[in-house]
DNA sequence: TAAAGGAGGAGGAGGAAT
DNA sequence: ATTCCTCCTCCTCCTTTA
């Protein structure tokens, strides 16, 4: 069962705090069970699945009711996740009744981000008996015995109001676990990566499922420092004709691929934006049930690579009723790529609908059907996909984008997103770099591609700073942090263009001297084919915010090449 | 006032043929 | 190296509706 989203406003919040991935030390973060302990039929439990609630909310909801209806146990659950967060914020803190009251002062749709900040704002003595507990904490780990520097390490990760029982369990575990490289080798690391990185070396080639051997296409190089003053360095690779392609520029000659020495120092960065890989290149590199054209520019090892449980890759695993009322024209395995609006193609849903018991389509037709990414939800019946559907596409939770505006707004959020697990495939192997956990300044957030990736790694986020203009993505952003009971520092920005080098001094200063990746993609709007009043490339006035990322990047790679000599 | 609806192709990538 | 051919695009803006 899909919820529909119709003009009724209450049903924004439903999928807000459904948790449904768990953490696993081996595999990362994966779907929760859907077998465990089922006491309630299988056909609730899965409707309730489809509602956006975890297993465990499930059972924890069973446990307390007996076997109500689907409705019961769902407003049960909403209840019961009313509750949670904002509890384990406070926890210990305030009483209850002042959390309800704050709950009633802001409203009765009010987020729980904004019912914090209202506590903090009406509670200052709350930030200062913060500091207290961290002196405290920090007094009671030192007579326990473990040095300043382990306390160091578990209080950065679990931040100053962490239970001591988390923390001295935390330093025990790491202390059991095989030594791992506080901190990474980089010049080891980078000095690996130019070896292997030599044009025509063999290791950077990989094998595919035809049995060939082929360049490894999803990592495209770039020289920054040419990028700075000319964007066709960002030729990824030249085709047999002599022509450019994904960022080419016809008429141009294409760029190396090589990325040079300059490029290799701290910090590591990730860049993406649109570009068309080779055939079969996505398939090989990503999990996810769309065909999309992205290209992908940064340092990162590439060795040690892991994959995330993957989501759908198919349409019939996204939409598994679809299988038994397609029509039998209607071949399509993967989506089209997922765009920011509904598209003028879907007023094309009649007349597909009308060559249902046709033995064939109308090419063009079925052309608009495709691009619109329309599916069956019955014999002869058409529909767009469901926001929750995207969410799952792009590899977010579903009701990741929940404290979005209106469905609209969050279709176009989704449909600027960058896919989880291909993001996620490209930064696992930051997990085995950063035990200690990671300093990200995340540019272009959006509803935080990046951020979602790097936590269903399970890697530890120890100072993360998003930058996105959008008051919309900044309530998603927030949301996930609190969401996913993260421990670190999140300070969200609204406009890279004034983040300027005494901002950046500050944050890094902040974040211990630097940061561990940039990571981010800039504006396509003024490249993307689907353009058509403003499709002025680099210079246009949305794209050419990749001048900021390089500018911004730069500057984090001099402050950090300062604070090491 | 905010959200939804609707109208609007050029042009690049990438085959495959000569 | 050139030409032909097929496929498909992280979209913008104006109007209507609630």
């Amino acid at each position: 069962m899909l919820v529909e989203y119709g003009s009724s406003s209450e049903s924004e919040d439903e999928y807000d705090d459904s948790l449904s991935f768990s953490f696993d030390v081996e595999d990362g973060y994966k779907m929760a069970d859907d077998t465990a302990s089922s006491a309630i039929p299988r056909s609730s439990r899965n409707e309730l699945r489809a509602m956006g609630f975890s297993s465990s909310l499930i059972d924890r909801a069973m446990e307390i009711s007996d076997c109500g209806s689907v409705e019961d146990l769902a407003s049960k659950i909403l209840a019961m996740q009313e509750h949670t967060s904002l509890e384990d914020i406070f926890r210990g803190k305030l009483s209850e009744e002042m959390i309800t009251n704050a709950r009633k002062e802001c409203g009765a749709n009010a987020q729980d981000s904004a019912i914090a900040d209202y506590i903090f704002s009406q509670h200052p003595d709350l930030l200062r008996a913060e500091e207290a507990s961290d002196k405290h904490l920090h007094g009671r780990l030192k007579s326990m015995g473990f040095s300043d520097e382990q306390i160091a390490n578990a209080l950065g990760l679990f931040g100053n109001d962490a239970k001591l029982e988390d923390v001295v369990e935390h330093i025990f575990a790491k202390e059991a676990a095989p030594r791992l490289e506080e901190k990474p080798d980089l010049a080891r690391i980078y000095r690996e990566w130019d070896e292997e990185s030599r044009p025509g070396s063999s290791s950077r080639r990989v094998d595919t499922t035809d049995g060939k051997r082929k360049r490894e296409d999803d990592t495209f190089f770039a020289n920054f420092d040419d990028l700075e003053d000319n964007f066709d360095g960002f030729l990824p690779e030249q085709r047999n004709q002599g022509d450019g392609m994904g960022f080419g520029i016809p008429g141009q000659p294409p760029r190396s691929r090589t990325l040079p020495s300059s490029s290799l120092p701290p910090p590591f960065f990730y860049f993406e934006n649109v570009a068309v890989m080779p055939r079969g290149s996505w398939e090989d590199s990503t999990a996810s049930s769309q065909s999309s054209p992205r290209g992908y520019v940064h340092n990162l090892p590439v060795k040690g690579r892991r994959a995330l449980h993957p989501g759908p890759m198919t349409i019939q695993e996204l939409v598994p009723g679809m299988e038994n009322v397609r029509p039998p024209w209607d071949k399509r395995v993967k989506l089209n790529c997922i765009t920011t609006s509904s598209d003028r193609a879907a007023r094309v849903q009649a007349s597909a609908e009308a060559f249902y018991n046709d033995d064939d389509v109308d090419p063009q037709v079925f052309l608009d059907m495709k691009r619109a990414n329309l599916v069956w939800r019955g014999r002869g019946i058409l529909a767009p996909l469901e926001v929750q559907e995207l969410e799952v596409v792009q590899g977010f939770d579903v009701g990741h984008t929940s404290s979005g505006q209106s469905p609209a707004e969050r279709i176009k959020a989704l449909g600027n997103a960058m896919q989880v697990h291909t993001v996620a495939w490209h930064l696992s192997v930051l997990g085995e770099l950063f035990p200690s956990g990671i300093r990200v300044l995340s540019l272009f957030s959006g509803i935080g591609g990046i951020e979602v990736a790097l936590e269903k790694l399970g890697i530890p986020i120890k100072f993360l700073v998003s930058v996105e203009t959008s008051a919309d993505c900044h309530r998603v952003l927030r949301s996930w942090w609190h969401r996913t009971r993260q421990r670190g520092t999140h300070i969200v920005l609204g406009d890279v263009t004034e983040l300027s080098r005494e901002r950046i001094e500050e944050l890094a200063a902040r974040a211990g001297g630097g940061f561990d990746l940039v990571a981010g993609g800039s504006p396509c709007n003024n490249f993307s084919g689907n353009n058509r009043t403003s499709r002025t490339g680099i210079t246009g006035d949305k794209s050419r915010l990749f001048f900021d990322y390089v500018r911004i990047l730069t500057t984090v790679r001099s402050i950090m090449a300062k604070s090491a000599s």
